[in-house]
RNA sequence: GCGCCCGUAGCUCAGCUGGAUAGAGCGACUGGCUACGAACCAGUAGGUCGGGAGUUCGACUCUCUCCGGGCGCACCA
């Protein structure tokens, strides 16, 4: 509704201008006033016209106000302050058009998107730092889709990198494992998995957590002679993973599809899920890169580099670099090594011109994990028939830390390169900060953390070190916590208490998601248990419990929203409901609920889900205060209960929609 | 050395394309459960928006500079 009427007062407003001043305004400045007293919408632009018309802001801002007269929704117009033009929307107007919940959000320039998000190394566990990705991300899809955009969700798999290589190093050479050995551990980690009340306690992915840390230790725990046979080593395995065809790399594929499984399983528990995954190792043998080697050498982004550093290596300029073309360029970037091998932003740029749908050619598919509602799909050399049609999409959004933009900006920089700016445009790096630990919980944990770590406001977390707080144990920890509280609170019989566990459960992802979406993205989140685990104030659970408090309601008066609605659309006389001394608190709780595509928009066009976050969050908090003030089911008017049923039914309503926007249930009890 | 990000209440963070008295949560203190469940509500205290200069009718927001912190700047991924 508030979108609807903004539109309209801009559009009014624009035919004022023109008639009146004969000015065209490339935008008009709208925006929301601080209090409710000021009205509902608001202008400053008479502030802007001083100068141009020679005339006082306040002189402008009369005048319009005079040639603004009727206009369907508003109650009126006036001058207030130095010269702000503020608009009084027609309240019961406005809250019937709100309690039809219909807003419609523009349809022009839908685009068939895709988001990468998640992309973690198949050689460890997850930990927190790869939740905040895929929460990022997979709510940031579900923003997408609820204004109707096509989405296509990658999930890419680096399964032939170093990170592979180092767990593969440890299997053979630490553990001294063979092909058959390995294979067994993982057949008996996935059976003691299945009993375990966790489902993680010596999983596969938990075992590796253990092992690369401990090959990453072994690489320089030597003597100088030995760390440089080992580092040796590590370069002749992961060689023969990108080459394929060997034990080595059989034992890569092993390890490596074991652990995508369990972060697919590790995802799920948190409702993420995937529709591709695309991997490495098919990119290397289907030669997704020669393809685009092919194009680059022809679209002269690539340039062989004859003297310098550089000398023998294919490389291409970097983003904003003002060296003249001609000149030696020691600091551009190498995309083909002088050995002819091609290094990791040369493959994403293959990569990422097979996600456009430029690079003529495409993965063979074969189907790899079910969820309810669909089948996920991995790549593969030789795919089965048929497979639904990925790759080609209009924008793209990858969601990858801010760590890597330097690279991702070369990936852009080679699109616009070879001419496909509109790809370029449309190519986002939804980039955010870093999940580090505080000091406080590092030591909580049992980590060694040295003197200068203990000063550090945060400690950055490191899957090499087998630093950090794994994916699984968090959840586990959320759970056990909230099914605690859930325990404490509830009273009902054995139906009741068979429902605890679900709920605890929806709790707990309710709180560990809305953490990790309540920051902007470009601010670090120094974790800590006491944070994560608090269910009051501005968390999941707090917002979860004003739906219940809703539905209480409902459920005690014996009725639905949709019924009150309905009877709420039949009162003829609404304007005394919305004027008044405590009238402006239940009118306030009506004009949020009425933002949610404004609210939708805004995040999709800043990329930056955190604002759904404190949107839900306010709508609840201004719903407990209606809940504590207006008492409704001992209302005696029943013209007025129906109002203040309908109420409920719209903040209700739109809290359910907000949090399953953020991936959040809302559970029918607490 | 170059590039990007951050610095707002004791702590953790919001603050829409510059706009009206700078907000929230937590913590502290005070009060409220015989009313739809207190995972709640009401109130009090707490701020030179890191410092300085500039642009502007107007700056937390834009520019410059300095200070403090973080992250990137590979023929690693």
């Amino acid at each position: 509704m508030y979108q609807e009427l903004q539109k309209r007062f801009e559009q009014h407003l624009r035919e004022v201008l023109a008639a009146k001043y004969n000015l065209e305004l490339a935008t008009i400045p709208l925006e929301i006033p601080p209090d409710l007293k000021f009205g509902e919408l608001a202008t400053p632009i008479a502030f802007e016209l001083a100068r141009k018309l020679r005339k006082a802001p306040k002189i402008i801002a009369q005048e319009i106000v005079a040639a603004l007269a009727g206009l369907e929704g508003f109650a009126g117009f006036e001058v207030a302050g130095a010269g702000y033009i503020n608009a009084r929307l027609d309240r019961a107007a406005g809250a019937r058009m709100t309690a039809l919940g219909e807003q419609e959000h523009s349809s022009k320039g839908l685009l068939h998107a895709m988001v990468e998000h998640t992309s973690i190394n198949p050689n460890k566990a997850a930990h927190i730092g790869h939740l905040r990705n895929a929460i990022l991300g997979d709510t940031f899809v579900r923003l997408l889709r609820a204004a109707g955009q096509k989405v296509d969700v990658q999930n890419y798999i680096d399964n032939t990198g170093v990170q592979v290589a180092d767990v593969v190093v440890g299997f053979l050479h630490l553990e001294g494992k063979s092909v058959a050995e390995v294979r067994q551990l993982i057949v008996d980690c996935e059976a003691r998995a299945e009993g375990a009340v966790g489902r993680t306690a010596g999983a596969i992915d938990y075992y590796c957590w253990d092992l690369y840390a401990r090959t990453s230790q072994w690489y320089t725990s030597g003597t100088d002679e030995e760390n440089e046979a080992r580092k040796k080593l590590r370069y002749e395995t992961l060689h023969e993973l990108e080459r394929g065809g060997n034990e080595t790399a059989e034992i890569a594929e092993l390890v490596s599809t074991a652990v995508l499984r369990r972060h697919l399983e590790t995802m799920l528990r948190l409702d993420i899920g995937y529709d591709f995954l695309p991997r490495e190792s098919e990119i290397l043998h289907l030669k997704f890169w020669e393809a685009a080697f092919a194009q680059l050498k022809e679209k002269g982004v690539l340039y062989y580099e004859n003297e310098g550093k550089n000398k023998g290596c294919w490389v291409m300029t970097r983003p904003g670099s003002e060296i003249a073309e001609g000149d030696l360029n020691e600091d551009a970037k190498v995309i083909v090594r002088s050995n002819g091998t091609v290094t990791y932003v040369g493959k994403d740029i293959a990569y990422h011109l097979w996600k456009f749908g430029l690079l003529g050619k495409d993965f063979g598919y074969k189907p790899f994990f079910t969820y309810p509602d669909h089948e996920c799909w991995i790549s593969a050399e030789q795919g089965d028939e048929p497979h639904p049609q990925f790759g080609g999409a209009q924008a793209i959004y990858n969601v990858i830390d801010a760590r890597q933009s330097d690279p991702q900006a070369n990936v852009i920089q080679a699109l616009r390169g070879m001419g496909y700016t509109d790809q370029a445009d449309r190519y986002t790096h939804f980039s955010y900060e870093m999940v580090a630990l505080t000091p406080r919980c590092a030591v909580e944990l049992g980590y060694e953390v040295s003197e200068e770590d203990l000063k550090r406001p945060y400690i950055e977390v490191s899957g090499r070190k087998g630093f950090g707080v794994k994916a699984d144990d968090l959840i586990d920890k959320l759970i056990a916590a909230t099914r605690a509280e859930v325990d404490a609170r509830q009273t009902g019989g054995a139906e009741a208490e068979a429902a605890r566990p679900r709920i605890a459960e929806q709790i707990a992802i309710g709180a560990l998601r809305y953490f990790m979406l309540k920051f902007t993205r470009n601010s670090v989140i120094a974790f800590d248990f006491k944070d994560a685990l608090s269910f009051e104030g501005e968390t999941g659970p707090y917002i979860q419990y004003a739906v219940v408090r809703a539905r209480n309601i409902f459920r005690k008066a014996g009725t639905t929203p949709e019924a009150e609605l309905a009877e709420f659309a039949k009162l003829a006389e609404l304007d005394g409901y919305f004027h008044g001394e405590d009238a402006e608190d239940i009118w306030a709780l009506w004009l949020r609920s009425a933002r949610r595509t404004l609210v939708l928009e805004q995040c999709i066009a800043t990329s930056e889900p955190a604002h759904l976050a404190k949107h839900a969050f306010q709508l609840a908090q201004e719903f407990n205060n209606f809940y504590h003030k207006h008492h409704i089911l001992t209302e005696e008017d029943s013209a007025r209960k129906t109002f203040l049923l309908a109420t409920a039914a719209v903040a209700l309503r739109e809290l359910v929609l907000a949090l399953s926007w953020l991936g959040i249930e809302s559970p029918e009890a607490m």
